[in-house]
DNA sequence: CGTGGCATGTAAGCGGTTACATGATTGA
DNA sequence: TCAATCATGTAACCGCTTACATGCCACG
């Protein structure tokens, strides 16, 4: 349920068009809530039935068109309702720790190349967001510096901060799986002998 | 699509009835893969379906039946070839995070309330692994006591050391999130001043 | 005149959730 | 005879994925 609220998170902002939220989201909160563009655009649709967004037809050229959305007042109360109601959490269902319970069945060279693949997996996430890190604090990230625009001098530096306290938790996650896997690397190792590589 | 591996990692071990394996899932490989008890029954029709598995019809009583399932080689062969096939990772799509990265938005006392709430599920899930680990240590888990009494003398090491493995990572990360959440109320706490509890 | 980016979607299907539904057996 | 537990499901819905579908505009 929180694709539409990492939406509102963006248009709070400032009013886009659909295909800019699309872009945007994919540089910035995509990067916590992934969302496929073609989710996007029916989500915004209901969201303006719900009245949580008005929307904006503009013409573009001769017959093209594009559609810009505003956040309305039950989209704002919508989305600090969320962030002052209780989490939910999903039930776990985790491939990786699944796999990794049952190791013994497979082969050695095979549980190797998945750990290998966890690893390349994290790595990628963390890279990810050590470089949405160093945007937060260059304070380069197109989507933080629009938000900084609209924001009063003395919340910059909280906004800031609860920015870097999200990365930073998703980076030190990634660290950790890289850590785990690589454990298992030794474990392997151990239990199986040494590998081909 | 794991929860047909998880059932086959458990039929595996020896037949089960649809009752039965639900019962061992949820105390068991539940704890990595949770299904709900009304997604096992027909999933396990559809892998009868696809020859997975073997359905023994069984009467209990006078009218009372109960569904003995057994994995067949080609079962085995879907259980061994998922585990030796590259990993496939969901795209994030974490709320935690997504509410953290706003917090600048919430009231201080919702906020501080959303961190303890994270830390109270994750204290919980820790508590659910590290009593799984000390099951694994003590061999009293009743699954893998099954599995251990059909495993050859020289692969129980492995496979207890596999499950350890498993278990530790998703413990660490328990640990990893509460951390990540005791950081933040530290945070809130410099940023809002101290809070009224 | 073509290509790449702008712009907006639909449709089928899948896995999971929630709620509902039924009845038999066992033991107190 | 009553409750607990054994035993097996169905139906509606929801969010997400994948693939498909269309057409305009600006620029070289």
């Amino acid at each position: 349920m929180s694709l539409r609220h990492a939406l509102l998170a963006l248009l709070r902002v400032g009013p886009l068009s659909g295909y800019d939220l699309q872009k945007q989201f994919s540089q910035s909160v995509g990067h916590v809530w992934h969302a496929a563009d073609s989710q996007i655009y029916p989500e915004l649709r209901k969201m303006a039935l719900e009245g949580l967004v008005t929307v904006e037809e503009q013409t573009r050229g001769e017959r093209g068109m594009r559609k810009v959305y505003h956040v309305t007042e039950d989209g704002e109360r919508a989305f600090t309702d969320w962030l002052d109601s209780a989490p939910e959490y999903q039930r776990i269902r985790d491939a990786a720790h699944l796999r990794a319970a049952y190791l013994e069945s497979a082969d050695p060279e095979a549980a190797r190349a998945f750990l290998r693949a966890h690893i390349a997996h994290w790595e990628h996430e963390l890279s990810c967001w050590e470089g949405e890190l160093s945007h937060i604090e260059a304070i380069d990230n197109p989507m933080l510096v629009r938000r900084l625009a609209v924001t009063s001098e003395q919340d910059r530096e909280r906004t800031i901060a609860y920015k870097r306290f999200a990365y930073d938790g998703l980076a030190d996650r990634a660290r950790g799986e890289i850590a785990w896997a690589e454990r298992g690397l030794r474990l392997i190792d151990e239990l199986e002998g040494p590998g081909a590589r």
